[in-house]
DNA sequence: TTGACACGCAACCAGATAGTTGCCTATTCT
DNA sequence: AGAATAGGCAACTATCTGGTTGCGTGTCAA
């Protein structure tokens, strides 16, 4: 079966502000909510519910400074998604692609 | 940024369904609407549905056989997210530790 | 201590999504 | 030709999702 929490994950990853949230956090990590949004054309709020969907799917760690919230990528949760599932489609790669380009040609000349 | 079909592959990949479809033509490539509805446990319409939602992203090709249709994988997409998305994130997988680490254990004994 | 700042919580709303049922078309088999 | 088989289309429904507004709480600085 699929590891227990991968569907966290892809659904985390499967919407585009989010992705851009990790793509901030790429760019300069530690990161609080404020200076996120200010990169983030949406409310605060809606910011803030993204990085609870990134926390809860673990593709960001917060640590509390104060009055701050700092945001970190953890690298864990997508490595998993390339070991356990990527990586699994990767390696069939050029063998798909011959029995797609062997199923196309069949119907051409059919 | 980003490719412009990525979202429409990462939205296909969010859906445990979609992922189990492209499993069971993992184990099996080309297989008919007809049998893989037989191991989804829904109706005939939503795994069309799905398998719409599949081919829309590329991630799943086509073939008419008479009244029949044979899916396949098309491996293609899952290697761009891999190159132009994971990859990016695998590479500083280390750094990322090392910097969530750091602001671990600086919280810890602050 | 008072005000400003950083963030959390909850209610609400519109549109997307995943599923259903019902019916229609096209192909194959006898 | 007629029945059975494989699939397509459309309408409908309930729930999920991404966003908003409004207000409350904790922390810092003057």
């Amino acid at each position: 079966m699929e590891g227990n929490d991968v569907d966290a994950v892809f659904k985390a990853l499967s919407d585009l502000s989010r992705r851009q949230l990790l793509d901030r956090l790429f760019a300069q990590n530690g990161q609080t909510l404020g200076e996120l949004c200010r990169q983030m054309d949406m409310t605060r709020q809606a910011v803030s519910k993204h990085l609870a969907v990134l926390e809860e799917a673990r593709l960001v760690v917060t640590v509390r400074r104060g009055r701050e919230k700092l945001h970190y990528l953890n690298p864990v949760p997508i490595g998993e998604i390339y070991e356990r599932w990527i990586g699994k489609y990767e390696r069939h790669r050029v063998q798909a692609l011959n029995e797609l380009k062997r199923a196309l040609e069949e119907e051409h000349h059919e």
